[in-house]
RNA sequence: GGAGAGAUGGCUGAGUGGUUGAAAGCGACGGUCUCGAACACCGUUAUUCGAUUUAUCGAAUCGUGGGUUCAAAUCCCACUCUCUCCGCCA
């Protein structure tokens, strides 16, 4: 959500925003509400304001009591008339106001999708293979590390078990994750998993994507998607002392996806599943420490992804990438030398305080004003998307795996995965 | 699932129809004192919206949404959440 008074005044920006994230809202019909809207506020506020006085009247003098009780009952009834008239204008006013998404920050190149976002870097070294490396899923199949047949029974398509050294591996990486990021006052939780409409809805992710999210009708509740939508509402209707920030989460959690629209892309193994966990970092920080803290987040995406020692690179995404809450996003895609491309681990957006506004999180500075929050986000680990990128980049020639150095302490010290005896 | 209690400002907590936007305390901020700090004392300290000549003025907000009333934190209804007891349960 953005600040009216803000679009009021650069109506232009906004739309230039708009286009630039390629979303169609009605700008001109939302300042022509929101004058309409002032008109009836303004009109209400006075009638009120007779309403006011008049009871005022009575209680000092009952001598006109019975006049003055009639004068009020007129009032009440024009008061009404008017509030009904203006709740239709107000209902609109509010949809396009929650439609409007955040503005990139000056520095995103400005594009259409996908194929305008800057690889900023490349960092690793990519191993050549003296052999013809396999996908994750031939390994992992071979290795009886997961089993999306049976999950297919179980639940249908889109699932999977991870078995023996891969259920072994998500401990080690769950281990792993909060040793390092422990360190840099991250308060580890795991959240709910089941939400509220209005928590999801204030995160910015049913506007465009409720296809995307499943929900359970009879509790009326959402599974999230990321432990993200049910982080940042923790703290809302709340006010921070400046002190306290930044104010830096590592989330564990389930996330659940329905992946409508992605039929027949990655549809075997478990690249995209309907259900997988993801370490997740969320920050409540000052707004002019947001920029430095989306770097932060970045260098620790970067920190965690180079101790396994997995290539990647960055990745810049351009307006038509970002999403609705997001003002500037960076994702890591690691090299998966199986598949023969880069493939998308982790994503830090700031969202500066576009989701703050809606959850009201705010924060009182050292003149004891109070000011919005910028939230961000990024994914520590995504875990099944790492445990394809370790499978495939630590393969050996006699199809077992090499336990990344930084991991074995987390995994009894073996160094591989070995072929199963049947 | 059954029974009961409750939700008030940054926090604790008073307030059962009319100068109550709301006592008091704590915290925070400013000042006096001090070499400095602590103590003590004095003062300031909610948010949102609208108007504005930028001094101010008006409206709304006591969990949420309705209702009663000339007038609601206060009365009525529904909902949400929290707590206690009983039942069930990993």
């Amino acid at each position: 959500m953005l600040d009216i008074k803000f679009i009021r005044e650069n109506s232009d920006l906004i739309k230039t925003a708009c286009e630039n994230k390629r979303v169609d809202v009605d700008i001109d019909g939302l300042l022509k509400l929101d004058a309409k809207r002032k008109i009836f506020l303004q009109e209400i506020d006075k009638l009120r304001k007779t309403r006011n006085e008049i009871a005022e009247q009575i209680k000092m003098d009952f001598s006109k009591k019975d006049e003055l009780i009639e004068k009020g009952k007129n009032i009440k009834e024009e008061i009404l008339k008017i509030e009904k008239e203006s709740e239709e204008i107000e209902k609109e006013f509010n949809k396009l106001m929650y439609l409007i998404p955040n503005i990139p920050l000056s520095d995103v190149k400005i594009g259409r999708g996908e194929e305008d976002n800057e690889i900023l870097r490349h960092e690793g070294i990519i191993s050549q293979f003296d052999f013809k490396p396999q996908s994750y899923v031939e390994l992992a199949e071979k290795l009886d590390l997961i089993d999306t047949k049976r999950a297919a029974k179980i639940s249908g398509s889109r699932f999977g078990y991870l078995k023996n050294e891969a259920a072994l591996l998500e401990f080690a990486l769950l281990q792993f994750v909060s040793q390092n990021l422990i360190k840099e006052n991250f308060i580890p939780i795991i959240p709910p998993v089941m939400i509220k409409r209005q928590p999801m809805a204030a995160m910015g992710y049913l506007i465009r994507g409720e296809e995307e999210i499943y929900y359970l009708p009879k509790d009326e509740l959402y599974l999230v998607g990321t432990s993200e939508q049910s982080i940042g509402p923790m703290h809302c209707d709340e006010i921070f002392e400046e002190k306290n920030l930044p104010k830096r989460y590592l989330g564990f959690s389930s996330c659940f996806r329905r992946e409508a629209g992605s039929y027949g892309k990655d549809t075997k193994g478990i690249l995209r599943v309907h259900q997988f966990d993801k370490l997740e970092m969320f920050s409540f920080c000052r707004p002019e420490d947001s920029e430095k803290e989306h770097q932060f987040l970045l260098s620790m995406e970067e920190k965690l992804i180079q101790l396994l020692e997995i290539p990647y690179r960055v990745i810049k995404m351009c307006t038509g990438d970002l999403g609705d809450s997001a003002a500037k996003k960076f994702d890591l895609e690691a090299w998966l030398p199986g598949q023969n491309e880069f493939r998308e681990i982790t994503s830090t957006s700031n969202c500066t305080d576009f989701q703050a506004r809606r959850l009201n999180i705010r924060y009182r500075n050292k003149n004891n004003q109070s000011n919005f929050v910028h939230t961000l986000n990024g994914t520590a680990f995504a875990i099944g998307r790492i445990i394809i990128a370790i499978l495939e980049n630590y393969q050996q020639a006699d199809g077992s795996i090499k336990i990344p150095n930084a991991l074995r302490p987390y995994m009894n010290n073996k160094e591989f995965i070995e072929a199963k005896k049947h």
